[in-house]
DNA sequence: ATTAATTTTGCATGTTTTTGCGTATGTTAA
DNA sequence: TTAACATACGCAAAAACATGCAAAATTAAT
């Protein structure tokens, strides 16, 4: 550290010293803090604890991370949360420690990514950078975002550069979206690119999860991604009594 | 610098003093004013605490500060916001049709996306997916994730992964942020992974810009990424005519 | 000028704040 | 796992503080 060295300060010049060093590095370590500050290390310590207590800066083992920079996210409503909640919750129970999982974008799955549980420990793929962004919170979570194109409306990773990484994955677990769910046309999309990542996805994972909210049962969309045998699960809202699901019950399990 | 002791004051004219010590100083400490001024700690402390209640200055355990004291609390936030925007605007000057660019991560990177005109037509590469997300607001920008692990800290991709991937990147630009710059130390990091991830990033531009406030010109950080004369522009908030920046001149070109 | 009234000051006292250290405990990384 | 490091907790010393009070200084009034 080069800093400027200071000394004799008040206690109110140091804590305006080291939000500034925050607001200029995003973090400080308590051990260089102590010595620029000249103070003893539980001093330093006091006063990040003091300034976290009134949220001005994030305190972690070790010094403090600036708390700006974390999150200045909006909550946007999503059409049928509560169906969508549903759905998480029981995705979420398919998926136990040490799995590696594989994950699409769209409201279902960022749902899911808010409902994990703070101490799973898993590694998650996901061609979704707002799920990224999301479990990245999740302390003991490994996760890994799949590069390539961002595609615009989506706001997910797609192109021939993600297909090809994703041939060379290998995954326990594919937790998937579908536009379209019927027996006959199986799993159906409306986006061409789409249809391919999906492709690539399923052909990476052991198992397939289809998450969709009972409305789209029995129907279909334009591109076929897959038949109904190529998948394992089905995730709906719907209670496992609906008449609904019982067509499904013999090609996949039905959650 | 030595004070001009005083003696057989009125409490007017101490206080006349004690303002202006805090103007000369932005700070006061009673025990020094007590020596100064020749007169117990306890008047000092009386005269501090009328002028406090006066609003002529702040009363802080041990002493006075101004009431113009530099407190980042609130300030900097928007103070830093405004010259992240000014680095902004210079280095998307830099960026001319059909590009490829690679940008790192950053609030600086992020004011950045947001202000690129909605008509720019290039190819962006990034290792920030709240980056990207922004950027994939422009109809005619092609954004690209770089794969590989979100590290939680700093909502960038890094590992091994992204910069095996980096390394089979060619790009005409690239823009970092920078945690330090010095003249012999040249740019800094405290992070050895970040470090890691800026030299693959580096490495794959034909030229590379460095976007740093002004702050943080002349200090440096544990971990060296490169040093001045592997980078082509330094853009940071000050005037050309800072004095601050004739040093660099000779190394890089600084917008 | 002298005295009375008022203010200011320093000191004694007890309290609070701040700080650094030792120790025990928790965390991280090899 | 261990070893190194970071942390929390208690403690004690030092520093800063508030308060009351009496002496000293200043001001006001005679």
């Amino acid at each position: 550290m080069k800093e400027i060295p200071a000394s004799g300060m008040l206690k109110k010049e140091r804590h305006a010293y080291i939000i500034n060093q925050i607001n200029l590095h995003n973090k400080v370590l308590s051990s260089d803090l102590s010595l620029l500050l000249k103070v003893s290390e539980d001093t330093v310590r006091r006063d990040l604890n003091e300034l976290s207590e009134k949220g001005k800066l994030l305190k972690v083992h070790g010094g403090a991370l600036s708390k700006s920079f974390h999150f200045p996210y909006e909550q946007i409503d999503i059409y049928a949360q509560e169906s969508k909640r549903e759905i998480a919750k029981k995705a979420i129970s398919l998926i136990s420690e040490g799995m590696i999982v594989l994950t699409g974008g769209g409201t279902t799955m960022l749902e899911m990514a808010r409902l994990i549980p703070e101490n799973l420990k898993a590694t998650i793929f996901t061609i979704s950078p707002l799920v990224a962004l999301e479990l990245a919170e999740r302390e003991f979570l490994t996760v890994i975002l799949v590069g390539g194109q961002l595609n615009k409306n989506s706001q997910v990773i797609m192109g021939s550069k993600t297909i090809r990484e994703l041939s060379e994955l290998r995954v326990d677990l594919c937790f998937l979206g579908a536009n379209g769910i019927d027996l006959n046309e199986g799993i159906t999309d409306s986006d061409w690119e789409v249809v391919q990542v999906k492709k690539a996805m399923i052909k990476s994972a052991a198992r397939t999860v289809i998450m969709c909210i009972g409305e789209k049962l029995n129907s279909a969309q334009k591109m076929k991604v897959c038949s109904l045998n190529e998948i394992d699960f089905l995730i709906t809202d719907l209670k496992s009594g609906n008449h609904k699901l019982q067509d499904y019950r013999g090609q996949v399990k039905v959650l």
